[in-house]
RNA sequence: GGGCGCAUAACUCAGUGGUAGAGUGCGACCUUCACACGGUCGAAGUCGUAGGUUCGAAUCCUGCUGCGCCCA
């Protein structure tokens, strides 16, 4: 028996359990979706949200395995057909960046080596690193269909792209358009709405200068924050109701650098009187309110930038210059005139690139666009119809005034690397052909030879939003695409609300004629412990694998700050991250199981999760509990037939955690359901620990270390029992240590080869025992009672004491003198306790309280100071009095009683009468403090009697936790 | 400017009208034959602030302060 101990190490070793199972899951295909027409299983579908092909792991996608294997390995072992659809996402700007990067430090340009060498490029790239993030997800035990990855540039993924494009092109949904765009002068591609990000309060200076009147009688004067861009300027403007600017309104100035007349006109929209100056230049290339305005009046849009960022031909003296070095020379320049009126410090919002951070451009330029408002109308519609329900709810408003408000989506990128747009354009004639087909060599409108290709691409969010019917097939009628469309949830963070979510809504509706997912579960974002987001340039980005694995701190920064000075970067972690202060100098090895409860523990609603490697620890303890419970059972389980029906249970202690097993597995279901996985959590971990563990597990010590018996048997069987089922519940959150447990138990021949398809435990796998449950809380409350007043009168942890129960009620005391072993037990009485009717003399010595109707006696003599007891008493007693006088005070308004509901009013009656009856034990234990010395004189003296021992019923309530218990008790006995 | 959210124990967080909870940390005792990554017991919170509704508010309403996010 002893040997089965010896096997398993005396802590659980994630690293050593982890590296067997991932293997052995694979080995035999567990993580299949069938598309087998016999097979009739209801199916569950997730989408996992593919990783971008550059990416390294994150906590980001740690939290989506989390969250999301947990869903489809539950819904697996509850016997449905689940496709976890894999894959990775190219990223456009992303990967182009990246390998862009990589070529200036070989000294080269992706031009010199031009679009289809450079496009080569970055496959090799990709066949190199790409899968990286994949093998990263098996250490986090993720379980999708493998064998069905998908890559968004897979020659049908791109089928899918195209296919989508060339439709809604002749829906009319997608055209071509010369529009103000957003323009990233660092990548020189174009940039959609939703990839600006504001820079709120950017220290920035407004500046002002001058302009003269052209026939020389005056100026006016505007303010800017962008000096360089009054090249482009065609217009000054001021408010029409404006008295200081009335005689100038339609007279021209003089542009100082170029050779152009400004006019100034009237527009009540653009000018806020208030406002600097109360004269605003007017650039219609160059600013979105300003191109309003020059459509209002007609003005000349001209264009001043070049599209990597300079002054083009049209900036005179200025051209050639960058932007930012324009801005200095112009302002220069207009000093050296006397126009330059002065400057003051102006905080503004700055747009920068969501990809590079640099200062976003607004420019003229001809994009292609999908029309957005009949695509958004119905997806509206779908969600207020409940056709698909976003959790938690509260991001149903965000979604609808994203779409009510909703503009024309750029979808062309100035890039290489994506799904090059198929449009066809004529040299000859212009004419632009929208076509499925690869190759296009002649006009269709013209007939000319003189047929190129779009240059651009996609945007990479326009071919992600197919996600869910492009990886099943579409646009073939797949048996795939039948069986897992619509999909049944989709899990992913808030942040991509917009970019994927809504648009993958927009693109089921519209190609599907269905919703896309039922749910939408939307999760918060994982912050560093001061609430920063996670980003390169604070530091504070922790790599998932190291902590899993454990990292030195040095090694933790050198991935967070790459190439920052070591010190540097230890510093800026630390200021992340006060807590591991404390932890020495690095991350332990906390494990796969012990991450994925970490993030899986916090509630759903929130939108920051600050990352506290503490939690993670907990959890890490919880595995090794999980361990040494069953390195502790397995010794007794050996022999133990497995059987698939609740075990019989004639014993208390058997029939009470067959009760908790059943509680557990109801709430687990329900709270899964609803998608709290942070309570299910919790549920399961007080289960384990505090029911399995702290009381089923000591209780049963004794029956299971004895001889051979029918109790022992029962025992056994229940003990295999509940651990198989505890583990089956936590298997979708801690998948390594429950499969490894699990497969160390005695099974049936016929029993699964793999926890990952064992069925999942419900309700009726326990027993529901309403009395088992009540008589175990009498047991529970004399037990921890007993325990109470040994410790409160610090009596030695070795030392035994004599226990005396008193109770009225026939039925308490056989209950009690069944469990007298499991008492002496767990109390560390002297002998068995003695169990007995009320009403008898206090013996000298003893102290007392009351628990569940139940009057528990410790004998103390030689145990106790009696100065530390007086003490001890004295601070209870003031307690019981203060929460005595709150009651009484509710309880004499006449509006309580009469409006409070009766049992809430009961309740109170009820702790007043408990209140009062351990005041008057605590006022006679006062008076009996002296004999608890070995040798009392008053030892002569009878003890004084005790007050009546037909105690009122206790308010204990089943269902009331123990802990719960423990203080509803604490609070009324002394 | 508009909208959303958060503020609860030292820390990280639960808690949808009945008088406060978890994990970690902290204190005392215990190296008891599953586990010191443990056991038993304990201390610790005017629930950001000021009002209001209610018999009763952490919870509902309003104002304020601080923090965060989104949109324009």
């Amino acid at each position: 028996m002893t040997d089965l101990v010896h096997e398993m190490p005396k802590a659980f070793e994630p690293q050593e359990v982890e590296a067997r199972w991932y293997a052995f899951w694979q080995e035999h295909d567990l993580f299949v979706a069938s598309i087998d027409p016999e097979d009739t299983r209801p199916v569950y579908v997730i989408q996992m949200p593919p990783p971008n092909v550059t990416g390294s792991l994150h906590m980001g996608h740690a939290m989506r395995v989390a969250f999301e294997d947990t869903l489809i390995r539950w819904h697996r072992m509850r016997g449905f057909n689940t496709l976890w659809q894999p894959g990775i996402d190219h990223a456009g700007i992303a990967t182009q960046t990246v390998v862009e990067r990589q070529l200036a430090r070989e000294g080269k340009s992706r031009h010199e080596l031009g679009r289809e060498a450079f496009l080569e490029r970055v496959w090799a790239w990709k066949r190199q690193s790409g899968g990286q993030i994949a093998l990263q997800q098996r250490e986090l035990g993720a379980s999708p269909d493998w064998k069905r990855s998908v890559f968004t540039m897979d020659p049908g993924y791109a089928r899918a792209v195209k296919e989508a494009f060339v439709r809604l092109y002749e829906e009319e949904l997608i055209y071509r358009a010369t529009r103000l765009v957003n323009w990233d002068v660092e990548a020189r591609t174009v940039l959609s709405d939703l990839e600006v990000e504001n820079e709120e309060g950017a220290n920035g200076e407004l500046f002002e200068f001058a302009y003269k009147v052209a026939d020389g009688k005056g100026e006016i004067v505007v303010a800017t924050t962008r000096p360089e861009t009054m090249l482009g300027d065609t217009a000054v403007a001021v408010h029409p109701d404006d008295e200081r600017y009335q005689h100038l309104i339609g007279k021209k100035l003089k542009h100082p650098f170029v050779d152009r007349l400004v006019p100034i006109i009237a527009d009540p929209i653009l000018v806020d009187r208030k406002f600097g100056t109360g004269a605003v230049k007017v650039t219609p290339a160059h600013d979105f309110n300003d191109f309003a305005t020059g459509k209002r009046h007609g003005l000349a849009e001209i264009s001043i930038l070049t599209l990597d960022g300079k002054i083009n031909e049209e900036g005179g003296p200025f051209a050639g210059l960058d932007r930012f070095e324009a801005r200095r020379a112009v302002k220069k320049k207009l000093a050296e005139l006397g126009l330059a009126r002065g400057s003051k410090p102006h905080t503004l919002t700055l747009p920068r690139s969501q990809r590079n951070g640099s200062v976003v451009e607004p420019m003229i330029s001809t994009q292609w666009f999908v029309r957005m408002k009949p695509l958004a109308e119905k997806a509206l519609a779908a969600v207020a119809e409940g056709r698909t329900k976003i959790l938690p709810p509260e991001w149903t408003k965000t979604y609808n005034h994203f779409l009510e408000n909703i503009q024309d989506w750029c979808i062309s990128r100035q890039l290489w690397w994506g799904h090059r747009i198929p449009a066809f354009h004529c040299d000859a004639c212009g004419a632009i052909h929208v076509t499925r087909d690869e190759v296009v060599s002649s006009c269709v409108k013209c007939g000319s030879g003189e047929v190129r290709q779009d240059d651009d691409v996609l945007d990479t969010w326009f071919s992600s939003g197919l996600w869910p019917f492009a990886t099943l097939g579409w646009p073939d009628q797949t048996p795939e695409l039948a069986r897992f469309y619509p999909g049944s949830d989709l899990e992913t963070g808030y942040d991509i609300l917009f970019f994927w979510v809504a648009r993958m809504m927009m693109m089921g509706l519209h190609f599907m004629g269905d919703v896309p997912f039922r749910r939408v579960l939307l999760a918060g974002l994982l912050v560093d412990e001061t609430g920063k987001k996670m980003s390169k340039t604070l530091g504070n980005v922790i790599d998932p694998l190291d902590l899993i694995h454990g990292a030195t701190f040095e090694q933790v920064v050198q991935k967070a700050s790459p190439g920052v000075p070591i010190k540097e970067a230890l510093e800026k972690f630390a200021k992340s991250y006060p807590s591991t202060a404390k932890m020495g100098a690095g991350f332990p090895a906390f494990g796969t199981d012990a991450l994925r409860m970490t993030l899986a523990s916090y509630s759903p609603s929130s939108t920051r999760i600050a990352l506290a490697p503490r939690r993670i620890e907990g959890y890490r303890h919880f595995c090794n509990k999980l361990w040494n419970a069953t390195r502790f059972a397995l010794p007794y389980l050996e022999g133990v037939a497995p059987r698939d029906e609740v075990p019989s249970a004639t014993l208390l202690a058997n029939r009470w955690i067959l009760d908790r097993l059943s509680v557990a597995a109801q709430k687990a279901h329900e709270f899964l359901d609803s998608y709290r996985l942070d309570e299910t959590l919790q549920v399961l971990y007080h289960f384990f620990w505090d029911e399995l563990c702290d009381w089923f597990l000591e209780l049963t010590k004794p029956v299971l270390s004895g001889l051979e018996s029918p109790d022992r048997h029962e025992t056994q069987a229940v003990l295999l029992h509940v651990l198989d089922h505890a583990f089956r519940l936590l298997h979708p959150f801690a998948p390594f240590v429950t499969e490894d447990l699990w497969q160390r138990l005695p099974k049936a021949s016929n029993a699964p080869k793999s926890i990952c398809i064992a069925r999942y435990t419900v309700e009726q796998d326990g027993r529901p025992d309403p009395l088992a449950h009540r008589e175990m809380s009498v047991l529970q409350a004399a037990i921890s009672t007993a325990r109470t007043l040994r410790s409160e009168h610090e009596v030695s942890p070795k030392a035994l004491v004599p226990l005396r129960l008193r109770a009225g009620e026939v039925w308490l005391r056989e209950l009690l003198t069944r469990e007298s072993v499991a008492i002496q037990t767990l109390v560390r009485t002297e002998g068995t306790p003695v169990i007995e009717a009320p009403g008898g003399e206090r013996p000298r010595g003893y102290v007392l309280d009351v628990a569940e109707d139940v009057e528990v006696l410790v004998g103390l003599v030689g145990h106790v100071d009696p100065v530390k007891e007086k003490d001890r008493i004295e601070r209870s007693l003031k307690k019981i009095e203060k929460e005595l006088e709150n009651l009484q005070k509710r309880l004499s308004l006449p509006s309580f009683v009469e409006n409070a509901p009766a049992e809430v009013v009961a309740e109170a009656r009820t702790q007043v009468a408990a209140l009062l009856k351990s005041k008057s034990h605590l006022e006679a234990s006062i008076s009996l403090v002296d004999e608890l010395l070995p040798t009392s004189p008053l030892s002569k003296n009878p003890a004084p009697g005790l007050p009546s021992t037909n105690h009122p019923a206790g308010s204990n309530k089943a269902g009331v936790s123990l802990r719960k218990e423990q203080v509803l008790r604490r609070r009324r006995a002394a």
